[in-house]
DNA sequence: CCTACCGATCGGTAGG
DNA sequence: CCTACCGATCGGTAGG
């Protein structure tokens, strides 16, 4: 019954594949409106094998948002712990947090956005955590932009205002059209914070 | 085949509460989420009972879409007629905005914004020409703030921010919490206007 | 990882 | 609008 198939390494291989597969597909078409068999033939696989390196599709979309919450956070922490000026940490915040949304390949941050109501409840724990480092670390960004006198509105509004409208950008962007992920944070900068 | 079942008036007003009831549950549980099953029981129906008024599952999505879609612009466009300055109008689209998405009982807008993706493309030009009249209206609007000097930004992108972020209000506002409509939309006109 | 399959669910329909 | 039902799809499993 628990007879081996793959090589360690093959497994583990094969899994991360799926996963980026998996972010892909939910990214494009949503969690419901993805099958395991999309899954399983986007890597070459018959529809019953996803289920040999993962317990249920929910466990997929749990590794999705694990996997790309984790990278994106080291990334960001790494940023917000420069010693830049207010102005300039948060524009490069800005910058990072598109190419995590926008850029190639990205798809796992869009997915925990967009298909956090279709993770089972008994799940959503293992993410929440991860992403109330998020939250914290944005918080403080904007309380730094507010004793600097660069934003007037209450902070946890800012907050949410300011990720929603970048986050919107999943929606509206594309990478082909003739706006830059650089431009698109020079007018986050300019539109959020205010001259002194 | 084509016996009549119901009056005009009783069909219409049956119709009436399944896109109402619908609206709630797409809201709350997404499209796919929501089966026909679950329409009909809102509504004290059995399962088949509304394709007597629809013909399919994504004729009510439409429906959903459309009727909320012409009450929120009928609206707005009401306020954007008004002789008011850019400062006190804005804050008055804003604050409706925040009303057709955020309101008790308005279901229709969040909707529309988050289950695009699940209307058949073939469905979406329905809908789309609504839309358009809906973003024009808010181009103006910015396009009229720039030229008084109350934002920087690129209109295009400021018009795509501050939608954005009112539409984010959508996944963390909490009718019962802290905040009131009225607060969020002053904190959003402190956040996107500078002053002069 | 594959083959073969099950059990449940779901959108939709025929007929009254 | 109800009853009774179909056909397809889908997540998941047994066994090798």
């Amino acid at each position: 019954m628990n007879v081996v198939y793959l090589s360690d390494a093959d497994a583990r291989n094969r899994r991360a594949e799926l996963v980026r597969a998996s972010a892909r597909l939910f990214r494009e078409r949503g969690f419901d409106a993805t099958t395991i068999r999309d899954i399983a033939q986007a890597c070459g696989m018959r529809s019953g094998s996803p289920f040999y390196h993962f317990k249920s599709k929910q466990e997929i979309l749990v590794a999705v948002m694990e996997e790309g919450l984790v990278a994106g956070l080291v990334t960001i922490e790494g940023i917000a712990a420069q010693p830049l000026a207010p102005r300039a940490k948060f524009r490069a915040l800005v910058r990072t947090q598109l190419e995590f949304m926008l850029g190639e390949g990205h798809d796992f941050i869009p997915v925990l956005l967009y298909e956090w109501r279709a993770l089972d409840e008994a799940l959503q724990p293992r993410v929440l955590a991860l992403k109330e480092r998020y939250d914290a670390l944005w918080h403080a960004m904007v309380v730094e932009l507010k004793d600097a006198g660069l934003i007037q509105a209450d902070p946890t509004v800012a907050r949410l205002f300011i990720l929603g409208s970048l986050t919107s950008a999943v929606q509206w962007f594309r990478p082909e059209g003739s706006i830059s992920l650089d431009q698109l944070a020079d007018d986050a900068v300019a539109m959020f914070l205010h001259s002194r």
